[in-house]
DNA sequence: CGCCTTAAGTAAAGATACCTAACTTAATCC
DNA sequence: GGATTAAGTTAGGTATCTTTACTTAAGGCG
């Protein structure tokens, strides 16, 4: 790293020096990925030579990156030294900021929550927000018994489309004073560790993905409707963003379905707007719905839902028009993307097991392009263990470097 | 080589013995790239040492995939000595499979056309499209003053989406016979060559995007509306292909558009279905609406569109139509996928400048996320241009690997 | 119990490909 | 014609990997 200049052409990666820190980096991955494994394992898994697996195991441990995890006894032979990865090189932090509650956890570099924490949220505006995510994730780093220094990589979801460039969240509809400059900057400073703020619906998708049902996937859309109609795409595991990141913005989409009056006039700043596919299928639409179809007094989606499924005639009416409006989402996006499973999520998607059948049955009537539809299996913890997966992805190779770096003199 | 496994692990990419190899594919690479350099300028540029970069490309030059390109002198010092790849190291055949025209196209590895072929195709079906492919592909060979074994790679471009398991194209809707199982091989043995079908869409978007009015985009869609609508998309520099490689099918779209009466049933297997989106958009949609505004005599697309230019009413109120219709499609994908730039190409896509107006009004009522949108700028090319920069991608490597193999005992 | 077999792990020697430093070559400038 | 500058080469040194051969530690067996 000294010999060469400070900025190094991209071919530099390539270099001999690299090569030692690579094969390091490749073994670490693969103790992640495959277990624990003994150095004699590892070398005839990877290709290289057991004395270069002993090199490199030697050097990660001694950077703490690594540990010994036991030992075992093959059939014959001498015993083996298994080897692990030491989860408590670095920890990360996840926040979910949702429109009822924030949720935040701590996890260590393994991807086990060590601490976690939610925070009632209605209610607050864009500036109490950034404090009250400051003040959660002050207690729930001590509760994980760390220090600030600990974290390496901080990951916040929330709904809108961040522009790194202006510093500020475009379409956030419904958290009223979240499009502020300046917020993702405090936040930042206030937790004085790299942090990077993302689209919820994103998030939920990789957290799906991840460790939920979208996992091996080829191509996964995550479609989370509630409040409002968002949509994550991952393809061969990375996320996709678009070219401005604002990909899967679906609220947009100008679709042929069935009539659904769009909502009363709002005053308020940045509501859906009225008549878009938003306005028609999320779960406040679901209650307009029901209402029309004749159902009265307070009422909201979930409890639409659960008249639903006590068979009220109004309400399954209201759920089955919801299902066929969602399969014409799901049509529209597959004919786009071709995905090969779309996960229907938010606080709809809990329900999805109702709608399921109906969008089946749309979907084969309007396109031969029908994905495997199926309910979301992570719930309300999808964006949370999404921003902890995000995090974790670049935490791991931030960790990688800062624990292998020469000694500075 | 020869000290690995057969099936080298993952990790043996990064042995040392690769090492070399690497550098000089990266220094090969440089030179397609950034055009002739001294031995001296590659050493600045790519960090790495003079007598390194002499010695690769010693070897390069050895294996005949460099060659030197004539001297500079600079403002002081020694004479520099100029090196360019050699494009003559291998070959590429492109074939484009269109309704009315086969093209063909032989080009060097700098992507130069060396010859070229266009044959008229209206009326064939599946099997004889097959054998006309190869007869042209043969003469096509010739006049470029080849043999077979010099073509490393060919990409052929047809409508529908190959299915590589069943070795059948579906969805191939205007090119009858075209689906029947067994052409891909027949072809593929016919040439003696690696050989990939891909969908026409597809690859305009990749010659569009590589050599023409995409470049540089970070998310580019390209529309083609003329027998069918396709749609190609290119993701940083790579095809977008969905889990079965039918993304951008969006002849399936589920659309709000202005009313469009479904085509005349039709007898012909594989006809675009009534009612469906490549029903109402593409060219023969165009026809029908300007016969129902009063229009009459014989019709095509391209007559509308030159009425339209001249000003008769009923041919500019179809165009105007065409247009809103594509603005919703355009306002659909871009909700999906944010893209920066539409291109429209196709026969209706050579009028978008007609159109181009009035698709960016109606986007305008449609959403607040407005890709740009331009006319294609390689016409009818495009699909050839884009078969023959995805058959060099995959002929650099091949080339290069096979040059730079240690000689067999 | 000691010896054999087997497999893990280590030590020493050899190979490769890179870097640095110093040199040679070839051009311009004065 | 010599100084200067930059291209390219030669020679020597170094890091990292592989190979080969060895040591260590376990179980099986006569």
């Amino acid at each position: 790293m000294i010999e060469y200049p400070a900025d190094p052409p991209v071919d530099q990666r390539w270099n001999r020096r690299r090569l030692r820190s690579n094969n390091e980096w490749l073994l670490l991955e693969r103790l992640r990925t495959a277990g624990p494994a003994s150095r004699a394992q590892l070398a005839r898994d990877s290709g290289l030579s057991k004395p270069t697996v002993s090199a490199a195991l030697a050097a990660l441990e001694q950077a703490g990156l690594a540990r010994e995890a036991g030992t075992v006894v093959p059939d014959r032979g001498r015993t083996a030294v298994l080897y692990e990865v030491d989860p408590t090189a670095g920890y990360v932090l996840g926040v979910d900021i949702g429109r009822a509650w924030l949720r935040l956890a701590v996890a260590d570099l393994a991807g086990t929550v060590v601490a976690r924490e939610d925070v009632p949220n209605r209610g607050r505006s864009g500036s109490a927000v950034a404090e009250a995510v400051l003040a959660a994730a002050e207690r729930v780093t001590a509760a994980a018994g760390l220090g600030r220094g600990d974290i390496v990589e901080a990951v916040v979801g929330a709904p809108g489309v961040f522009d790194e460039q202006t510093g500020r969240v475009r379409y956030a509809v419904n958290l009223p004073g979240w499009g502020r400059s300046g917020l993702v900057a405090g936040m930042r400073e206030g937790l004085a560790t790299s942090l990077t703020l993302h689209n919820d619906a994103n998030l939920a998708a990789i957290g799906e993905y991840a460790c939920g049902a979208g996992a091996g996937s080829r191509l996964f859309v995550y479609i989370l409707i509630g409040t409002g109609l968002g949509m994550g795409v991952v393809a061969d595991g990375e996320l996709f963003r678009g070219a401005h990141g604002a990909a899967g913005e679906i609220g947009f989409l100008p679709l042929l379905t069935n009539p659904m009056p769009p909502s009363a006039p709002s005053p308020v700043e940045g509501a859906p707007r009225r008549g878009s596919l938003e306005d028609a299928v999320s779960g406040e639409a679901v209650v307009r719905g029901a209402r029309m179809l004749g159902m009265s007094g307070p009422l909201s989606a979930k409890q639409v839902f659960e008249a639903a499924r006590e068979g009220v005639p109004a309400a399954v009416a209201a759920v089955r028009q919801e299902g066929e409006r969602l399969a014409h989402v799901v049509a529209a996006v597959s004919s786009v993307l071709d995905p090969d499973l779309v996960v229907l999520g938010g606080g709809v998607g809990h329900s999805a097991d109702l709608l399921q059948q109906t969008v089946e049955d749309t979907l084969h009537r309007l396109t031969p392009l029908r994905p495997r539809v199926t309910p979301s299996s992570l719930g309300d913890d999808a964006v949370l263990l999404g921003a902890i997966t995000t995090a974790l992805r670049s935490a791991r190779p931030k960790v990688f470097d800062t624990l292998t770096a020469p000694p500075q003199t």
